[in-house]
DNA sequence: AAGTAATGCAACCGCATACAT
DNA sequence: TATGTATGCGGTTGCATTACT
C-alpha cells in the first residue's frame, strides 16, 4: 500500500480517530481511511485504538509481580494465545502481556547465557535468580534435570522455558519436549474439553503447575457465608483467579443458553457457543442489557440491576463499560454517502441486532 | 558526563478467520 | 462454491528511555 502514513500517532489524529469511535463504535476501520479521514489503514486505526485509545487501560503502569506471574501460569495453559491471556488482565492489551513475555524471555535467555557470581534466593525479579547456569559449564541432562526439580515450580517453568527457547537457536542441550510446559508438572485432568470452558473457568479449572490453577473452583474468597465488604463480582477477573484458593470439587461447565432456544451443544467449542459477544460489542446500549445472563456454576450473579457483572470476564471490555455509562452513543442518522464496501456509517438498527442475536442463537 | 547495554513499548507485517457478495 | 474484504491475532522490529559502567 503507498501513501499510507506510518509511525508514531500524532494528537490530531487520535482525537480523529476518537471521534470516528464516539460515533461509529469500534468498527468499519477501513472507512476511515476511504473518508479520507486519516491517512492510515484500518488496521493501523484498530491497533491504535486497541492498544492505546480505548478507555479503561492502564496506561503506564508495569505488570505487578502477581500479574506477571499470572502471565507465566496462563502461557503455560494457554500458550502463545496472547489475545486470551489479556482477558484475564483488565486494562491490558494483546500487546502488553506480548511484550512482557518478549521481555522476559530475552532476560532468561540472558541469564542463562551470563549468570551471575552467586545463586541468590533474593535476587531481583518476580521470582529471585533467573540464573542458572553457568556459560562455559553445560551440565549435563541429568543434571539439569535435578536442577530443575529442585528449583520451585517458577523456577520450574523458567528453566524450562529456557531450554526451550534455546532448542531451535543455539546447540545448547535441550531437556524439553515441543511444548511449553514444563518438566516433572503433572497435568490436572480435564473434565472437558477445555475451549468448551469459559475464559475465567479455564483458568480456575486449567491443567496446572501451581496452587493458583491446581485448585480448581469458581467459588471466590470469603464466600464461607462470611459477610464480605468486596463482592466478588467487583473483583477484576485477574483477582478472581488469583484468589481462588478452595479447594472446592471443579464446578460443572456452564451452559450457556438464552432464554427461548435451544441449548447450545455441548460439543460446541467456546468460541463457536458465544456468538452474543460479537453482537455485545455492537451498537446499541438497548440492546446489550437485553442479552441474557450468563449463568456460571459457582459464579454469583449479581443483582438485575447490574447486569454487567454477570457477563463473563471477556466481554467485559472497557469499551463495554463506557456504553453503559452513556458516553458512547452511536448516530444512527449518519448514513454513508461514500460508497463504502460496508454499511460504515449505517449502524445496525436496533431490530437489526435482535435478529443478528436470535440468529446467532 | 559520556558511552553502552538493557529495557519497555508502539507499531508494522503476514497470516488466519469470518463474513458478504 | 468461489472470491474479495474486513477484522483479529501472533510474531517481529525499531525506537526511545533507563540503567549501568
Amino acid at each position: 500500500m503507498e501513501g499510507f502514513k506510518k509511525g508514531p500517532w500524532s494528537k490530531e489524529e487520535d482525537a480523529i480517530l476518537l471521534d470516528w469511535v464516539a460515533t461509529h463504535g469500534p468498527h468499519y476501520w477501513s472507512c476511515i481511511q476511504s473518508k479520507g479521514l486519516l491517512m492510515r489503514t484500518g488496521k493501523s486505526c484498530r491497533l491504535r485504538w486497541v492498544n492505546k485509545l480505548r478507555p479503561g487501560l492502564k496506561k503506564g503502569r508495569k505488570f505487578s509481580p502477581e500479574e506477571e506471574e499470572m502471565v507465566v501460569q496462563l502461557q503455560a495453559d494457554f500458550g502463545n494465545k496472547w489475545a486470551r491471556i489479556a482477558e484475564f488482565f483488565p486494562g491490558r492489551t494483546d500487546n502488553d502481556v506480548k511484550n512482557l513475555w518478549s521481555t522476559r524471555k530475552k532476560r532468561l535467555a540472558r541469564n542463562y547465557r551470563s549468570p551471575l557470581p552467586s545463586i541468590s534466593k533474593s535476587g531481583t525479579g518476580v521470582h529471585g535468580p533467573e540464573q542458572v547456569v553457568p556459560p562455559n559449564e553445560t551440565p549435563t541432562e541429568d543434571q539439569q534435570q535435578s536442577e530443575a526439580i529442585a528449583f520451585d515450580h517458577q523456577e520450574t517453568i523458567d528453566l524450562a522455558y529456557i531450554h526451550q527457547s534455546f532448542a531451535d537457536t543455539s546447540a545448547t542441550p535441550v531437556l524439553t519436549g515441543p511444548t511449553s510446559k514444563p518438566p516433572n508438572i503433572k497435568t490436572a485432568p480435564s473434565l472437558a474439553p477445555f475451549d468448551n470452558v469459559m475464559p475465567h473457568q479455564q483458568c480456575l479449572n486449567g491443567a496446572s503447575v501451581t496452587p493458583v490453577l491446581t485448585l480448581p473452583t469458581s467459588k471466590p474468597p470469603n464466600t464461607n457465608n462470611e459477610p464480605s465488604s468486596v463482592p466478588f463480582d467487583s473483583v477484576m477477573p485477574h483477582q478472581q483467579y488469583l484468589h481462588a484458593t478452595s479447594t472446592s470439587p471443579v464446578p460443572t461447565l456452564p451452559t450457556i443458553k438464552p432464554p427461548d432456544t435451544k441449548s447450545v451443544p455441548s460439543s460446541a467449542p467456546f468460541d463457536d457457543v458465544m456468538p452474543h459477544q460479537k453482537f455485545l460489542n455492537c451498537a446499541s446500549v438497548t440492546a446489550v442489557l437485553t442479552v441474557p445472563t450468563l449463568n456460571v456454576p459457582g459464579i454469583k450473579s449479581g443483582p438485575s440491576s447490574a447486569p454487567f457483572n454477570n457477563v463473563t470476564p471477556q466481554i467485559q471490555s472497557p469499551f463495554f463499560d463506557r456504553l453503559f455509562e452513556n458516553e458512547l452513543v452511536y448516530n444512527e442518522s449518519d448514513p454513508c454517502l461514500l460508497g463504502c464496501s460496508r454499511p460504515c456509517c449505517a449502524p445496525p438498527t436496533f431490530d437489526d441486532l435482535t435478529a443478528d442475536m436470535l440468529k446467532s442463537f
